[in-house]
DNA sequence: GCAGCATCTTAGAACAATTCTAAACTCCTT
DNA sequence: AAGGAGTTTAGAATTGTTCTAAGATGCTGC
């Protein structure tokens, strides 16, 4: 199982990122559980109230960082909000829709049949199937 | 066809709002040609530079108010960016990455099988489809 | 081990998108 | 026409995110 070793500071110099404290208290955070979706708030107030308080400023670099080091992907369900989801295999999003919560389903059972050609031009990127739901 | 007429102040009455002078410009430019999908800022340009200014926070107001009485809807592509969008029928949607354009294809043709029943307690409010591409 | 240097972190300022405030205005009913 | 609720507006405020530039830190070569 590549990508789920639990050394950080290996996986992020594999990464091409320094292991710095900061960095590995985050992977670490993201990481060493079950998948998870985050914003930049949310991991601020998480990592802060844990034993190493991190700027947000760095949270939001590491963020980007992971995501561009493909560690994490950025998924865009609400205006004006960013979650970025430890989970980077190809899965879709039930989205509730007053209280904001992500939940994962596995793309291997859903089958989207009829997709017309992509635009003259461009090539297929990926698929998003966001799934709104309320109580 | 209902919901089509060119009276726009008739069908601002009808969707409960009253048919001002800055509502009835934004509905002529948003629904008198084809589908369209605008943001508030590049409609706000639009109507200034037509006859009649209207304040960017009016822009703001007419296109929530417009969504929540169903004669928009409102699609998240991007971080940052709401798109709000004429075509209330059932369709997906193309994102072209480097530029933020968005194309309409329909959603008849495209079938979704296999979904996971909605988390309970919830009850299925929309399924979007979002095909990135890049050039 | 330590110097040297690039990289990184940080507080705070800056920015971009959107919403709020409250005073002036306008549509509608009478 | 007058009255009043609803609307518009400029500007301030809020929110989410990025930038700046000064100090700190991890790495490499000695
Ligand atoms: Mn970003
Ligand atoms: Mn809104
Ligand atoms: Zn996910
Ligand atoms: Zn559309």
């Amino acid at each position: 199982m590549p990508g789920t070793s639990l050394d950080f500071p290996a996986r992020l110099r594999e990464a091409g990122l320094r292991p710095t404290r900061q960095r590995v208290a985050l992977a670490r955070l993201l990481f060493e559980g079950g998948h998870r979706h985050v914003t930049a708030e949310s991991l601020h107030i998480e990592v802060k109230s844990a034993q190493m308080p991190v700027s947000l400023a760095t949270v939001y670099n590491a963020l980007n960082q992971f995501r561009d080091a493909g560690l994490l992907r950025e998924v865009v369900v609400a205006p004006g909000r960013s979650y970025f989801d430890t989970n980077t295999g190809h899965h879709h999003h039930f989205f509730v829709e007053p209280d904001g919560a992500l939940h994962d389903f596995p793309s291997d059972k859903v089958t989207i049949a009829g997709l017309p050609a992509p635009p003259k031009g461009t090539r297929l990127s990926r698929v998003d199937v966001i799934v709104r739901v309320r109580r």
